[in-house]
DNA sequence: GAAAAGGTTATAGTTGCTACAGGGTCAAGC
DNA sequence: GCTTGACCCTGTAGCAACTATAACCTTTTC
């Protein structure tokens, strides 16, 4: 099949399926005469595993590690249970900061009364670090912010 | 005062100090005889400000506009507030959305009877699509995922 | 006087795509 | 036979919020 059919069926658009093969994620197929790439089931079965790990946010760096032992049988399962862990802490600790910030954007909140001159404004004057603020805390290093996707 | 000691009083690198006068978050200082930026009080305080926002995880963009609010007197803080309560929106969909993640990999997790042949872990079906697996949420498209800071 | 510490600019890399530009191929309708 | 449109190809640039590097200049310290 050709690469909009490969799309279709695994719902990524055609340039992130060219992005994966650029990656080193998805197996280049072998091409037709007129250099068209021609895929097979098995990219249709590795695309599905992708989006399966995409849905639960794995960096491309893990899903290649897991997409390699898909590839080694023999190897025991331990290290992609091992993977899927760490995995599971970093999903845990982003939720602990996030649920840390959303507390202190309710203080903040709390401290506007609506229509104020500006220069009154308890939520400016809370994030110029004026008191009636309690500590803030520090968004680590390794999981994302609430922007961006 | 230099570079480096606003930077040690605000706790950025001097490099994202540079990006962000480049970006139009902070005034460009004078300079002095020897080309090397003079900053003075008002650039600690804004630092300091915006510290405080991107603790909070605000987007660059959201500052310059809370930044434009401090230095415009007269205008009333309405819209400060929506800007927070859009944000805070925000920060409380990305936690729905990894609680159910969580949920997504535990479940996958519980699969994996450690130490098994690579053929016939559970973790690895579970990716493949193979049933014992309930439905996959969508990770919806404003808020990131759990790498990249 | 030499070395270390700090400053300057410009540019490229990070992640996971998306969106071009500028071309080639193919099937259908006139 | 010719055009239109859908589809495919490669290569490159952009997003956010930095970080890192190169290549050079100034200041401070020994």
């Amino acid at each position: 099949m050709r690469i909009g059919e490969l799309g279709k069926q695994t719902g990524f658009s055609t340039e992130t399926i060219w992005y994966y093969e650029r990656e080193g994620l998805l197996e280049a197929p072998e091409r037709g005469e007129n250099n068209y790439r021609r895929y097979a089931e098995r990219h249709v079965d590795a695309l599905l595993f992708i989006r399966s790990c995409r849905q639960l946010d794995m960096a491309l760096d893990e899903i290649r590690t897991l997409l390699a032992f898909r590839n080694s049988p023999g190897d025991s399962c331990g290290t992609v249970n091992a993977l899927l862990s760490e995995h599971l802490s970093h999903v845990q600790n982003r939720i602990r900061e996030l649920v840390s910030l959303e507390t202190e954007l309710k203080t903040l909140q709390a401290r506007c009364q609506q229509s104020r001159p500006i220069e009154e404004c308890g939520v400016l004057k809370g994030l110029s670090g004026e008191p009636d603020r309690t500590s803030i805390p520090q968004v680590s290093s390794h999981v994302p912010g609430s922007h961006g996707r």
